[in-house]
RNA sequence: GCUCCGAUAGUGUAGUCCGGCCAAUCAUAUUGCCCUCUCGAGGCAAUGACCGGGGUUCAAAUCCCCGUCGGAGCACCA
């Protein structure tokens, strides 16, 4: 009996295990959970909320990897919302929102719509007054610390009893820019005496003294917090399932006041734990990174060391390689640590097939001992090893030897000793140079010969790989010359490499992975 | 101090809701062998985990309690 006739007898005989078994299939098609509840919605809406006060580092790609995968499986619906209310401590940086939307792009994902929370901002006035209408909020005068004070012996501020009529009042001020940075903010009222102090009173608005880097923001002086901004948002947009940081544990909480007073639903919510990325010395943290490229410390955001998603697009990794890696995480709130050989493995398997063969000599760099000129005598004119070593039908690269080669120190044979020139044949050093010989390839499998890889000392292209542990130079065969950036090339026995840009000088490379 | 949350091999993950098919899945990693004109790919094998202690039960990774360890929040950051 097939699979599928099993299935509809089954269906005769016991139509509810049927049901059970059609589950678990699905469980097993995923590699992520199901998201919970989504039966009671038409659509899975979702969004992803990034600030944009840098160029997102690799934990940020969570977000979209993990998300846009939800959004594809449950055919739903994806904002990508620029949460920027914070012109101050988290300052925007105008340059990430074209990064970021970029970064999305990599990564294989498109949203369905694009909006700035600073260009919604009369939209928070409008439903911050109305709060105050509903007596779901007080304006506060107290300084920051002293509130804290009260508010951890869960005792109200005198401010907490004034009359509808003064808040309404002051908080008008407050949008017209009126006080200053910390003279004046809008809470929202919720249990002073909630057990959990992060829940108590908490602040929907305050006052900013420098403007937005944002023109068409410039004039705001009042901006929403996290809370109130992404809570109001969230509802406005239709907004079925938040995905988001643990962190943000208590937001769902301290916002369902809000939801209460505004009589809306809270959407699901799902809240993963911190990813750290092993094989960085640098912390992946947009301040940090942010510090280093502006001392030169880094040479840009997508310096190999930088642990952001810039630097692994341009080393060469696929953006489906992140987003596989980043599945597989799963949604679990237990902080993880994210592996780079598995995106390395991910990158490997979707490139090994079509990227070609080439030769690099390294002279010098961290690790790399030198190289070494030898003479060689008796040798074919040329090497031809092919392109790809399990598709002959490519066909096969052509290098000259003209007379002598370069080879890395550490395959430089001792006197006496052979080694086979890969797609050339076997040479035996003899004094300072090399002698072919007319071994047949059998010494390789049987003899114990190494094979390694080669350039001509003249005809080479002199070439930059730019690893994590710092830049190597060396000398690659001619046919490098020939790719155009972007593309990619294994350096045989070095490692998977993208070609940056040919310079005057030399070809500039970024190392991928092993 | 108050409030939440979490813990399966080096790493990640499946299984936990609804206890038995779990002497625990898959991937990655490491090691060995085979294959190979790469240290890539491919094949085979090995290594390696249920945080600890109690309890419930015929039966516990799974349920309950206590502990330990780790994380988060208590910002006029997001």
């Amino acid at each position: 009996m097939s699979a599928a006739e099993q299935r509809e007898r089954l269906a005769d005989l016991a139509p509810d295990r049927l049901e059970d078994l059609e589950s678990e299939d699905e469980a097993d098609d995923h590699p992520l959970p199901a998201l919970p509840n989504v039966d009671a919605y038409d659509e899975v809406r979702m969004r992803l909320a990034p600030n944009p006060n840098g160029p997102w580092h690799l934990g940020s790609a969570r977000m979209p990897a993990v998300i846009g995968t939800y959004k594809d499986r449950y055919d739903g619906w994806m904002l990508c919302r620029f949460d920027d209310t914070d012109p101050e401590t988290k300052r925007p940086d105008l340059a990430a929102y074209d990064a970021i939307l970029d970064a999305i792009d990599y990564l294989g994902f498109e949203p369905d719509d694009v909006v700035r929370a600073s260009d919604r901002v009369a939209v928070y006035y409008d439903h911050a007054r109305e709060l105050v209408e509903l007596g779901g909020a007080y304006t506060c005068s107290c300084p920051a610390e002293e509130f804290s004070e009260l508010k951890n012996a869960g005792e109200p501020c005198p401010h907490r009893g004034k009359d509808a009529e003064t808040v309404h009042e002051e908080f008008e001020a407050m949008v017209d820019g009126e006080y200053s940075a910390g003279e004046m903010v809008l809470r929202v009222r919720t249990d002073i005496e909630h057990k959990n102090p992060a829940l108590r009173d908490w602040v929907a608005f305050r006052m900013v003294d420098r403007p937005h880097p944002r023109e068409e923001a410039a004039h705001y002086r009042c901006w929403p917090m996290l809370d109130f901004q992404s809570g109001v948002d969230d509802h406005l947009t239709g907004i079925t399932h938040i995905i988001r940081g643990i962190d943000l544990q208590d937001a769902a909480k301290r916002q369902r006041f809000l939801y209460g007073y505004f009589g809306w639903e809270y959407p699901e919510v799902v809240h993963w734990g911190h990813v750290q990325v092993d094989a960085y010395d640098v912390a992946m943290s947009t301040s940090t990174i942010k510090a280093k490229v502006e001392s030169g410390e880094l040479t840009g955001w997508d310096d190999p060391r930088a642990p952001t998603v810039a630097s692994l697009r341009r080393r060469g990794i696929r953006g489906r390689a992140i987003v596989e890696a980043m599945v597989e995480l799963g949604t679990s709130s237990a902080n993880v640590d994210l592996s780079m050989s598995v995106v390395s493995a991910n990158n490997r398997e979707l490139v090994d097939d079509e990227t070609d063969r080439a030769f690099l000599v390294r002279a010098d760099g961290p690790g790399v001992d030198g190289a070494v000129e030898l003479p060689v005598t008796d040798a074919p004119e040329a090497g031809t090893p092919p392109y790809h070593p399990d598709h002959d039908g490519r066909g096969r690269r052509t290098i000259p030897v003209d007379g002598a080669v370069l080879l890395e120190r550490d395959d430089c044979p001792p006197a006496g000793e052979r080694v086979w020139l890969k797609g050339l044949g076997c040479v035996r050093r003899e004094g300072d140079g090399l002698v072919a010989t007319d071994d047949p390839i059998d010494v390789v499998r049987e003899g114990g010969v190494d094979v390694v890889h080669w350039v001509p000392t003249e005809e080479n292209v002199r070439t930059r790989l730019r690893t994590m542990d710092g830049d190597v130079t060396g000398h690659a065969e001619p046919g490098l010359a020939a790719y155009d950036p972007d593309e990619l090339v294994q350096f045989e026995r070095v490692g998977f490499a993208r070609v940056d840009a040919h310079e005057d000088d030399e070809t500039v490379t970024y190392y991928a992975h092993p």
